[in-house]
DNA sequence: AATTAATCGAGACGGTACGTCATGTCTTGAT
DNA sequence: ATCAAGACATGACGTACCGTCTCGATTAATT
């Protein structure tokens, strides 16, 4: 992971210091906790971490990327672990998934964050390094996994993927104001699948057609 | 559909101007496209509707409403045809879905718009109405119709389906960034018709189990 | 005395209201004292005399011309008594000032008043009618008697003796914050008697010194 | 002088600019003789000054403070020379105060700054210590010197003389919006010198009338 | 040890939009 | 033509927040 906070340049003069990073980490974390990114305000971020407004900015450009790289950890995926079976390893990324996107400092922050990284191409390509990239991977993973057993037969579109196992849990916790919990992890996991699968019977029936 | 402008009770006073509201929505649609919803001024809306910005404020309580407001027309879905089966009637359903999230107007504000829906109670009734509502209706037409076909023999959660139709072109279009057409359309109609058709053999298969 | 609500025109419909005028002034009474000039606000005006906005402007065309108007009553000085000396006369009319500057509804709003006098014209003739000349008619009467009784050879300036009696005292009032008595009146009646009596002399010398 | 845009204490961030004081003053005095107090607006000095409101209000807390601030300069009174006499040392004060009051700056603001500074203690304490306490200061120099050359045998009150000195010629401006010139300050000190010289020989006959 | 240069906390800065307020006018339908 | 109610345009207000900049004071690595 590139870090917003390591500059390229300067070799001479007073480092950075070490426990500012903390500090800023610690008052940005209990600040999204206490009041959400819309009413965090850079200046309170400052106050309570005992630092300068420009130590801020001389590590990150703005409030998003701020934000942003401090819940990149909360944000990222973990390795899936491969449990035999495809379904299975789809539950566990669901479970992933939803898990991380119902973490108290994440939730509340999740749809200014995306907002903002509409607007900002420097954060989309942080969030793509942290998030997307590992979460594609993941999903080859598994398709992998699947295909070399035998369950499927052909690769599925992994950027469509990504899109099948994020977007109804955004919309689920964010539009419809839902909870979500295992059970919709596996219910979740269950429609990939039966995507996955359908989708090859479909072709085959389609080919047969001709 | 209640509109936020539409004030409940007096029957004495000047009433409100029926061609300030047009004005001001001519001017906050062109100016949507023009500028965006963030870079969209109240002060902008009020010149160009030539009125003052008290009778803005009089109508809708904050930008986000004004806004909304005038897009709930573009975003409100269109009642499902019967197209005869499972799969062509979710088709229709979510090209309707894309062509609304693509539209002009709505794709550049939708991401802004939903930060303020999560925030403000008062929007989120207004877009339950408006979206939710139908929405779910136009879901629960279709599954009628499939179970009265024979293609289901139970109905779907109708909530989880709303996810399921919107969730993916969501993450598709803004997250991933990427275009969407009638083909993108057809493929999540398919997964959804899969997911539905599957989870009935599973509830099957796991009462047999048992 | 021409009152401002008098409109000169016209002839026929349905003729103003006497218990509006009558709860008007109830209102901008009791608002003055409560209030003050500067936070009494016209709606507030209008909504204690159960009355609408029109009504107000159609009498009065300004807040400054409708406060001054019912004010008025309490600015305009007393017909001058004849207590056989100056100096009594001119205590009478100091007594009169004072008591008319510190009356509770007059004291609080009468630099703001003020200020609109200086800028509106129409305001002005008002004042000048109900005040200036009434009070420059005083001046002359108890000039004149102080003449024919011998205290004086000569009328002084009638507008600067209006300047001399009420200058201090508004200064007193409003600039220094101090309270007035009667012996503060006693002391510029006689510090005005003193003045018309030296420039007498003065002017003599004068002469004399030619 | 105590001034407004002066903060008492911290030694630590940022001083503010000496050149924003500047700018701001030249803004200020320039558009208070282009349109006057009223017209004046706050948006108007900071775009003149090349300035952020807020900048602004850092240093003053209302628009009546600004102008005060920036008018003390022209309503302070000057150190009253000493002419050898009473009457010439009133004239060379009367002929200062009309000076000030009639000064192009000061005249047509004048009546509205009073209106502020009757209402905002903070400007009352500021105009007391520029304007008051110097004048007050003037009088009883002027006072001693005549009472040490025996044209005076006791002090007069010197909040009074003030009200004496400046009352009139307020009026004279402001109620009867007459002009002042040197003759109207030489008829004044002429008064002020009789009502101080009178006053003694009353209080002396009063004495021996018991 | 002295020098250098980037850091530090504090907080002022320009800019920009916000939402509020009050005045005086105008528009209803009813009297 | 008046009435009460209340919407209207206008235009200033004072506040808020962002991201930048400046001040004098550290603080390490380099001379």
């Amino acid at each position: 992971m590139s870090s917003v906070s390591e500059s390229g340049g300067p070799r001479s003069g007073r480092p950075r210091s070490k426990c500012i990073d903390h500090a800023v980490r610690e008052a940005t974390l209990h600040l999204l906790e206490e009041v959400g990114y819309a009413r965090l305000r850079m200046d309170a971020v400052a106050a309570r971490a005992k630092v300068g407004k420009a130590a801020l900015y001389r590590r990150w450009p703005s409030k998003a990327a701020l934000v942003l790289q401090h819940l990149i950890g909360d944000l990222s995926p973990r390795a899936p672990a491969d449990t035999g079976t495809l379904r299975g390893d789809l539950r566990v990324m669901t479970r992933d998934t939803i898990a991380r996107m119902t973490h108290p400092r994440v939730h509340p922050a999740l749809p200014e964050l995306l907002t903002e990284l509409v607007r900002d191409p420097a954060l989309q390509r942080l969030f793509e390094e942290a998030c997307l990239i590992p979460e594609r991977d993941a999903v080859r993973a598994v398709a992998e996994r699947a295909v070399s057993r035998g369950e499927l037969s052909r690769m599925p579109d992994v950027g469509w993927a990504y899109a099948q196992l994020t977007g109804p849990v955004f919309v689920w916790l964010h539009l419809l104001r839902e909870t979500a919990d295992e059970a919709t992890a596996d219910r979740l996991a269950d429609d990939v699948a039966a995507a996955w699968t359908a989708s090859e019977e479909w072709q085959e029936r389609e080919v047969g057609e001709r």
